[in-house]
DNA sequence: CTGAAAGCGCTTACAG
DNA sequence: CTGAAAGCGCTTACAG
């Protein structure tokens, strides 16, 4: 096995301190041209890279962020993740992706690993069963700052960066609206989550804006599964109406319409669908979904942005709320 | 912002020496129960936890393994990560996931973190351009152990390990075979992937094993969108027929359905789908799609235990296989 | 312009 | 049973 050239020997092969080639290295203007050449041509030789921990250790910095998230299969945090990646390699950060299995024991693993590390800033969508976010603020004081994405707390101060929850139900409300369709289903998740009870109230507030008439029928559905049960069992009451599905999530969107193919319907003549969505399971079905897109890319984005503005010394707390928009495809 | 526990702190504060505080804390036999039971004591109260940079630069080993992955939105990977990950849990080695982005450039810079970070094993997925592999045979070199998966370099002598492709395919074309169709369209991936040519070779031989007579037409798409197109285009032709569509992957088989679900046909009668498949995409339509499943899980298991028997110090390269087994859905 | 020295937080061979 | 010391590879204030 190769050594690893390290300071010491470009030094000694060059009859020079350390110190010398450590500076030159990083272009110090202490240091003459000639030296710097020397120096620079021959780690280039050697393949010279310095070891990050040394480094740590000493300046107590890493360069790195932390992207925690419940899970991986989920073309949202995908595309988060994509355009922090994009944004740090421009500022030469690297990104450690962190899966919590929706498992807040694993989230805390993983925090505690971060501090060790000394990551430059951590962002989180934190699981549906984290209580304590204690930790998350504690490392704020450690010094290093957490934006919380998409999953955020309720707590009041402390970074958030959001899909506009109200914003794309209110989208998919006005669609529905504005094809006259006054037969509707609306398809939410799970009660207690703060999307669900945002997007619920929003679209229903919409859909009642005027006081036209509208038979509205939402339920709740746990999971994809019995969004189809759903779904099946609700639209016999529907067959030979003028009516349109809303799925709050792509997975009642999933549900849902295996629910439609089951029975055998078209859209967007026997019935509409609506969902919000990140875009990618709208577009496996034909005709494509049409959806309010939640876009993870500008969440992250817009994530990003905000972490440069702590680390440059902000620490004014802000909450940021995305807004989506109209993907037409031809379901509704 | 608060200072992290250290040694000296903790041994400042018992007025015993650092190296006695190190060794307590890893349960030395030389240290006495006593001393023991006081480190240990203070050092829960001030929540000491080593320095991971530290240890680094001293001990040159990491327990950290890293996963490079050309993609993310792939759920074959991530049940890959996930098998990773329960595994390296169990022995408190921790994971870091890496996207190249299917680029070769980020590629070659991952590489590079990877060696600096002394991360203790790498497994990867090359991106489809890679073509030069000296580098990850120098990791080797290194000591840091490679072990190449789904995505595979052609060169023989190193650790791989491989979804069954002749046998997925062969799966599939059994049960064509066995349902009695012979009317077939073969869509397959582009024509310079080894998977391709591996799973399009053995299904033309099984679909042929008897001598009966058989319709096939192969074809090869490079994205969604183009296996849409051919199946819109060759469908025509065997329509009336008993026929069946196999799709090689899941982005065909996204492709295809959405061919189908516009020409309104319905699986099994009109025709019969059957593909290769993880198991996300063929769960989405009614009824779900039969296939042939290559499980990333399945393959995870297998090259954490490559891995591990890497790091003890086996030095014989390896090829191993996984295979598949067919998932019944209701299309075929 | 260059170098010697201290120190980041740990581990471990050596000495007692 | 415990401690002093060296050293992992770097950076940087200080001195010249």
């Amino acid at each position: 096995m190769r050594e690893n050239t390290t300071l010491k020997k470009i030094a000694e092969q060059l009859s020079i301190s350390i110190s010398t080639v450590s500076r030159a290295l990083k272009d110090h203007p202490d240091i003459s041209p000639e030296t710097k050449r020397k120096v620079n041509e021959l780690s280039e030789l050697l393949e010279y890279d310095p070891n990050p921990y040394a480094i740590n250790l000493r300046t107590h910095s890493s360069k790195e962020f932390a992207v925690v998230v419940p899970s991986l299969s989920n073309f949202f945090y995908h595309s988060f993740i994509s355009a922090i990646e994009e944004e740090a390699r421009d500022l030469s950060y690297s990104v450690i992706i962190y899966r919590s299995s929706n498992d807040p024991k694993i989230e805390q693993q993983i925090l505690k690993s971060c501090r060790h590390k000394r990551v430059s800033g951590i962002f989180i969508a934190i699981t549906s069963e984290t209580t304590d976010i204690e930790p998350f603020l504690k490392l704020d004081t450690h010094g290093i700052p957490v934006i919380f994405f998409d999953k955020v707390p309720q707590y009041e101060s402390c970074n958030k960066i959001c899909v506009g929850d109200e914003h794309a139900a209110s989208i998919a409300a006005n669609e529905i609206f504005k094809k006259g369709i006054s037969n509707v289903i609306g398809i939410f998740g799970d009660k207690n989550m703060s999307i669900t009870q945002a997007r619920l109230k929003k679209f229903n507030e919409v859909l009642f804006k005027d006081d036209k008439e509208m038979n509205l029928k939402m339920v709740h559905a746990k999971s994809s599964d019995e969004a189809e049960q759903l779904t099946l069992s609700l639209i016999p009451d529907f067959i030979g109406k003028k009516f349109a599905i809303f799925c709050m999530s792509d997975e009642i969107l999933a549900g849902t319409m295996k629910a439609i193919q089951r029975l055998g319907l078209k859209m967007p003549n026997d019935l509409g669908v609506i969902g919000i969505s990140d875009g990618m399971i709208p577009k496996l079905f034909y005709p494509e979904i049409t959806y309010a897109e939640t876009s993870g890319y500008n969440l992250g984005k817009l994530a990003f942005s905000r972490m440069m503005r702590c680390i440059a010394g902000s620490s004014f707390a802000q909450t940021i709320i995305d807004e989506s928009k109209l993907v037409q495809g031809g379901s509704i």
